[in-house]
DNA sequence: CCTTTAATTGAACACTGTTTAATATGGCAA
DNA sequence: TTGCCATATTAAACAGTGTTCAATTAAAGG
């Protein structure tokens, strides 16, 4: 059987990454190998070299479609209507429960290593970018005097203890004996950062 | 060549361990193999299988003695003599540094996955309880009135925020073009928490 | 010295990512 | 309609992976 060009390159791309995508749910990445891929869309491996340069850049494909997911999911709920520690408590609870929901999804984006001289697309960037953007118009709402500089820093520093957080948790890392769970502690630590920043 | 005795398992287990950790310096662990293991020691993979259970046993084993130097290191320059904050603050830059300085030991110790059904030893949660008790130990001295639930939850708050600009430094996820480091994004981290904890 | 015992190996198994020559079909020109 | 060409697709190959196990070989015990 050859050429019988049921799809183009395109749909054969868009199909190969839903299959990865309904596999991730069962799986994490490392049990998922290309030929499982090919096979879930009735294709051979060879036809996926045709549409990727090599397995990281398909996982990198998913990775882009996962923050897309990602960074909608944090949007659910906010608005300026709401208090600024509000929204930003929103958007640490909705990471956190992303990852939860899709943490196979979630690990890849973040355990990804793309061969040498591979550079990481610029898209990627963006999309962190993109994430930071929702937390700088936050903290700026937050305290509007405060000079953009650190309005960035801190954005970075409140990032940095939500996914930590989030990575602790989804490897139980964080807890001893039941004590508090872990949407109590980001909230707490949104709270307190707030609090500082807010010049209090 | 059979049974020549020239190494206890015990002896041969320590090899393993020295040689994979040698390796650990030039490659990340996914490029590491069995067998890769085996001939830097001058045995063969078979015998690597008389004294792990599996690879990830093997990797564990490397991950207890990570995680003891990541302990010493943290404790680096900590006195009694010292600010609880400048305790804090020490530590957690060391944290930062010792992950740069081994990346990969690192990461191999917050990326391994067991295999299911195989439960994680208790001597993980052991170490990491052992490093958030340094944490507690600092947070009680900050402010002695703060009852024992709160200080150890104030611990996986602090420690989370380290982690995670670690995590995410590590990776070049958290730096548009170069702003602040992360040392300094780690100084502000803790001194902002323990601001708030020392009951100002 | 000869037998028992066990440390060590080598080969096998089923898999992996990746490359490429061979193939068979859809579309086009005559 | 026929025949050819371009190319989408495959099957097979390669070098590697983790893991298991029968076979081997040497040390130790009687």
């Amino acid at each position: 059987m050859a050429r019988r060009n049921q799809h183009t390159k395109d749909e054969i791309q868009q199909l190969s990454l839903q299959a990865l995508e309904a596999l991730l749910y069962e799986h994490n990445h490392e049990a998922i190998s290309t030929r499982m891929v090919a096979k879930a869309i009735g294709y051979t491996v060879g036809t996926l070299y045709t549409v990727f340069k090599h397995q990281a850049d398909m996982l990198l494909h998913v990775n882009a479609r996962t923050m897309d997911r990602m960074f909608l999911h944090c949007q659910r709920g906010i608005s300026d209507s709401n208090t600024a520690e509000h929204n930003l408590t929103l958007m640490a609870l909705s990471y956190h429960q992303f990852a939860l929901q899709e943490p196979n999804h979630w690990n890849l984006v973040f355990s990804l290593r793309l061969p040498e001289n591979e550079p990481l697309p610029q898209w990627q960037q963006a999309n962190i970018d993109r994430i930071f953007h929702l937390l700088e118009y936050e903290l700026a709402r937050l305290s509007p005097e405060t000079s953009p500089q650190s309005i960035q820093k801190n954005a970075r520093i409140l990032w940095s203890g939500v996914h930590g957080m989030t990575t602790l948790s989804l490897n139980n890392k964080l807890f001893i004996e039941g004590i508090t769970d872990v949407e109590t502690l980001l909230t707490n630590l949104v709270h307190q950062l707030v609090l500082t920043w807010s010049g209090a």
